[in-house]
DNA sequence: CTTCTTTTTTATCATTTGTTAAAGGAATTT
DNA sequence: AAATTCCTTTAACAAATGATAAAAAAGAAG
């Protein structure tokens, strides 16, 4: 069965048809490891969602990459912040492995809304279940400190271990490469 | 005008049929000063608008009372990872000050979604709104130092520091009440 | 395979933040 | 007004994290 199909039926389920009008709106990427999706000052217009691969959305802070989201297959890439806003993103968006990318117009989906109210029904609930994953981090960093961070981390999503460069994951933590070094020294 | 109305109108506009739709499920409330609104272990079945007064989320993590979020008049109140997954909270609501609050029922807030896209629009808007600004506040706790962080919020919300207590401030921020304190006398 | 580049670890020291305890202030209650 | 409680500050010390530099390891490129 189609694989985004099945990622939105977990969410609400929409009509055959509908969902062919979701399809007639999108196409097909293909990236190489490292290749950049969305650069850094453009305005999202586009929801990507990841078929295969991995990704990670970033942005620099006084010169340092900082990883401000990680993205496995099977989940939406957005930069929330500017496609609710529509205004230019201080994000980017690349791959970190070879990918398979859907990616649907944003604004044609915004006319599907008009049209359909299920499929904004769809979407309302795909980025209300982000929204709460949101709220969840917040609490992490809150008040976990940088070692149960990693450890939730690990329990949470073991596999990105393995598939992300810990440089990547000591910022998306919120602490230093070199912190983070220390306290996977320390676990052993 | 009303108060409610005007709010909406900067999400998205209704038509006043549809207003006054919403206007028959809210109920209104008036607190006291530390009255609680929702308790810890509840579901959220209420969304809250704050005319007047202030409002705080808090949660107890190791006995520690933690403020998750401080919502100003003229704003929602919700305890979105409660409301979106219909879940019980782990979070609790109370006002600081004596307030004036809308309490909109959310399972009639649903079916009127079914009935009127135009109202699921309006709240989708309005979550949106709410879910960038707990993505940008993930931003501050990732990589900003509890300095930079309460000067940002002098800087957002100067009127914040008079209204809401230090310690309150303090855990909002991620630090210890102790640590503001210190921060707080530098500055002078 | 060798070289080059990037990533990860280790070490040292500085800085920030946490912890605990105590004192001073402010607000509330009696 | 006095008593009580809660809030805020201060101090001393401990622990966690950051910064910098260098070495080791891993990965990419020729």
């Amino acid at each position: 069965m189609n694989q985004l199909k099945k990622y939105f039926d977990d969410f609400y389920v929409i009509s055959q048809d509908s969902f062919e009008k979701i399809e007639k709106i999108t196409t097909q990427l293909n990236l190489k490891k490292k290749e950049e999706l969305q650069a850094i000052g453009k305005t999202c217009k586009t929801i990507y969602f990841l078929k295969k691969g991995l990704a990670r959305i970033y942005y620099l802070k006084d010169g340092n990459d900082i990883t401000d989201n990680l993205i496995l297959e099977n989940n939406m890439i957005v930069r929330v912040e500017s496609l609710f806003r529509n205004q230019p993103s201080r994000k980017a968006i690349e791959v970190l492995e070879d990918s398979e990318i859907i990616a649907i117009d944003a604004q044609k989906l915004m006319n599907l809304y008009d049209e359909n109210p299920q499929i904004e029904r769809l979407f309302r609930k795909i980025f209300e279940a982000s929204h709460v994953e949101t709220i969840n981090r917040i609490e992490s960093l809150q008040f976990h400190s940088a070692e149960e961070r990693y450890k939730e981390l690990i329990e949470k999503h073991p596999e990105v271990i393995k598939r992300v460069s810990l440089k990547h994951i000591a910022s998306y933590l919120g602490i230093t490469q070199v912190s983070l070094s220390r306290i996977r020294a320390i676990q052993n």
